[in-house]
DNA sequence: ATATTTTTGCAATAATGTTGCAAGTTTTAA
DNA sequence: TTAAAACTTGCAACATTATTGCAAAAATAT
């Protein structure tokens, strides 16, 4: 409980129930959460609204980051420390399994820079992969 | 006119307003369209299930593919030639413009690969680079 | 302890996506 | 060329997902 109040503190948020219980969430899972997810694991007891709000803050603050899918929605996961408000540097390669659909960091594993076309200027990269993961080999 | 048709008869499609008007639509553009920019660009022409129906059957028929953004929004763009029913093979980078906000299929750049932790068997691979495009430069 | 600031939940609203079905269109085949 | 068969469209209804304003409640600062 300690360490999670601190987290917040540290960002300049308020230590609310909702926004424990959920970064709680985040810290217990290996892979990626969906705002479905998120209502499922509180069984409702915190407000659709406020979990909105309270992803989008954690967004805000570099204390998770979002995940594209290619089933239009959006999936959230926990920053590495080096994370800094507005500042996402989730510089590493997402893995999807096609079987138990969960979606993993592969915190090690760098996205790999490539050679654009003449006149396009790089920012920032994202890369998905999908197969079979190491609980569903 | 005559090519349209020939794409919708070749993957088995009827030969409908509707689906030509979109397919042109997907022609004409350099980058990727999202459900929103067919609405806008078709004027109310057709009912929103239609344009949702077409954009599933093209997706499914290997016509055009999805990219996933980090908005919760699905772009679809044109499969080049080497899709076929059921089997995308759009391995190339899709590129985002910061400024236009446009999309870009990247054709010549394929997804590098990557090297995955033990037990990690990768299937597909997609790839989203955000920067300033050859446009806004 | 109390004032100030922030967060939450409710209600209302908007945007997005899906399904069944009757009417309309396209294709098939005689 | 036309009639039957097959497929597609649009409407209506509904489901899901997301956003905003505002008053009440909670957390922080003094």
């Amino acid at each position: 409980m300690i360490q999670h109040a601190d987290i917040l503190k540290r960002n300049g948020l308020s230590v609310t129930a909702s926004r424990t219980k959920i970064l709680d969430l985040f810290l217990d899972t290996a892979g990626a959460l969906a705002h479905a997810d998120i209502e499922k694991n509180t069984d409702g007891a915190y407000d659709r609204v406020t979990v909105y709000r309270t992803l989008q803050t954690f967004v805000e603050k570099g204390i998770i980051h979002q995940i594209p899918t290619i089933d239009n929605s959006i999936l959230y996961a926990l920053c590495k420390q080096d994370c800094e408000e507005g500042h996402h540097h989730d510089n590493h390669v997402h893995f999807v399994c096609i079987q138990c659909v969960k979606t993993f960091c592969l915190d090690d594993v760098l996205v790999p820079e490539v050679k654009l076309p003449k006149g396009f200027k790089p920012n920032e990269a994202s890369m998905i992969v999908s197969g079979v993961c190491i609980d569903c080999k």
